[in-house]
DNA sequence: AATGTAATGTTATAATATTACATTAGTTTC
DNA sequence: GAAACTAATGTAATATTATAACATTACATT
């Protein structure tokens, strides 16, 4: 036996590849850069990739950057459970942070709620200048 | 003359064309749909759409719905000046409407700060079940 | 009219994502 | 352990979204 499959949480060998891919980047990647990374390891069409990232991102270890058509691992260990994920983005030197902050979470729930809408999942994207970037 | 140019903020035709169809629309749709949708006033390539709606949007008059890849015309009249916008996303019957909320705006405003974001734009999309869907 | 510039037209191509179908690997039942 | 089932993977083709590069047209300015 060379693998488990995945009848429980346990990633499949793609899906754990996918992801270490994107642990070692530390930034968003598109999913075809993740298929050039991977075309070592006998990834040839962009399939895999997107079907791997569909479950990471169902298991809330990876979110997609909507704004960049990329993919990003997530920085903290919880998501899966929350609702709401956001991140800051500096449009100069395009770094991308990961936030976390309950209040936001919160805030942002029952503000859908008020919209009147259900069950939502929200995320937010802060464009703007970096700290580093704006003194400058 | 059959049309001004634009020095100031007057719409050419080509905007002028697309922000038609997209009124129209009353939801957000592709660029490709509005190319087909122009093709009768002559349109034959995506650069004439892209090109109206990088003006547009510059404009706060159209705005990009992320999640979606698509573009909605704004429901107000001062989005140009904001540095924020929110939509709420049926993910059943993908009715997708803009939010005009001033608190909401504020608050992403500090926020923003707070991560050490300067001159922040956002954009919100809050994807769920709209109260129609979710009474079903 | 000569020149400059904004807008547009057009072709080609790049980048992102999905459909459809075949195959393989592990699971379950007997 | 063989048969049947299901999850995961492989692969080719294609659909969808977006941009690069360059030519042309239309109006503005002098």
């Amino acid at each position: 036996m060379t693998q488990s499959l995945n009848t429980k949480n346990a990633l499949t060998k793609n899906q754990q590849l996918v992801l270490n891919v994107l642990y070692k980047a530390d930034m968003p990647l598109s999913a075809y850069s993740i298929l050039d990374g991977l075309r070592e390891f006998g990834f040839k069409a962009p399939l895999q990739v997107y079907r791997a990232l569909d479950r990471l991102i169902e298991l809330g270890k990876v979110h997609r950057i909507e704004s960049m058509n990329a993919f990003i691992a997530c920085e903290h260990s919880l998501c899966k459970v929350s609702d709401m994920t956001a991140f800051t983005i500096c449009d100069k030197c395009e770094k991308v942070s990961e936030v976390k902050d309950k209040e936001l979470s919160d805030y942002m729930h029952l503000r859908a709620e008020k919209f009147g809408l259900h069950a939502p999942k929200t995320n937010i994207e802060f464009h703007g200048l970096c700290s580093d970037c704006s003194n400058r």
